[in-house]
DNA sequence: GCGACCATGTTTGCGTTGACAACATTGTTT
DNA sequence: AAACAATGTTGTCAACGCAAACATGGTCGC
């Protein structure tokens, strides 16, 4: 009998919640995530995960935070480098995120609907602001080096941005499925940098 | 006792039902919508909702084809009128898209959670893709007029298209609340149309 | 007229869930 | 070693979705 088949205290539990709980996500959709599923899931009593989380929300949150920091990280290295050109710095830009919200569709949705939320923490709104920080630096350089139109750099950015985002939230409608995610983000990054209307 | 206080048969609940569901769903959000709370609104008994919604998530469905339908018809008659130029009836797209988004925030999200999921049902998928049908309209015609690029207008559309869904998404987070809507539309059109790039 | 039929709402019950309170166990501090 | 804080457990409750059996009232063939 030495060896605790289960030690009384779990050790991590926190951590343990939140991988399982993003691992859950994703195959049953956030809706369908109930905490005593997780809690027989880990192996621990129904109502364990309310010493780390208050509630259902809360955890969703947290799990949206994470997600926040791990897109901010990635965006952060793919902005690296002012020496580039502003758009292949825009393209990789464009393409990380794209592909974090390809390779994790529903978490990529808890986190921005989260963000919305008005209610929404704020250690989850800080860390939505600082993911996608490295963009304006992007435009701010861009500006800065001729390649792109003056103005208030929010503004400017809104715009491209604003097309970022839409293809995501296009692409994840499964539509376009014939060409690769990477042409297809290099096409509209490209037609956005040009305009629609055709140059002289 | 002549006067039947409550008709045993409701005569419209099915319409009742998703009034009411739209309305509350706006209000607490569509996680929180509950049949039961629904019915007894509406003052019907809490089982009788299943008669005319097989299951909860059939009448967001449901909820989300109607919004279509009625998204489909606003900008259906935004995008009339050929004879305008290809800016400004694309400008009076992207308001009328972005408006209808402000004015049902919630609703709006359940389109187009609804249109992603695999399991979606044909009459939502078909309702989504008739309500966006207008949007390659504007661009071919802008084609024929030169006065957009040349190329397949699905792949062309897609980064203007992509814009309005972004910036939709964008402004949901309540950013850049000092700005009217119709302005920021407006500037981040002109800008998708003329590009990020200086023009010589 | 009238009885079968059918759409629609009701009643009752079951299993699950989130939330909560009281208690148990372990590690730490004094 | 005694008090304490952190963490996990057990038991309970109200609310919910879902389902089956039943009730009501209009419609249609005859």
């Amino acid at each position: 009998m030495k060896t605790s088949r289960r030690p009384y205290h779990h050790g991590n539990l926190r951590e343990a919640l939140l991988s399982a709980a993003e691992r859950a996500v994703e195959t049953i959709g956030a809706g369908n995530l109930t905490l005593r599923e997780l809690s027989r899931e880990i192996g621990v009593s129904h109502a364990s995960p309310r010493r780390h989380f208050a509630d259902r929300q809360a955890l969703l949150d947290a799990l949206a935070q994470r997600g926040f920091e791990r897109l901010g990280a990635a965006l952060a290295r793919a902005a690296r480098g002012k020496e580039a050109g502003f758009e292949a710095r825009l393209t990789r830009f464009a393409r990380v995120h794209v592909r974090f919200a390809r390779r994790h569709p529903v978490l990529f949705g808890l986190m921005f609907a989260a963000k919305g939320r008005p209610d929404a923490p704020d250690a989850l709104r800080q860390a939505s602001e600082e993911a996608l920080a490295p963009a304006t630096a992007i435009f701010t350089d861009g500006q800065a080096r001729g390649e792109v139109v003056a103005g208030d750099p929010a503004r400017i950015g809104l715009a491209g941005y604003a097309a970022v985002q839409g293809l995501i939230a296009l692409t994840a409608g499964g539509k376009f499925k014939g060409v690769p995610l990477d042409t297809l983000v290099g096409e509209v990054i490209e037609r956005i940098v040009l305009g629609l209307r055709p140059r002289a």
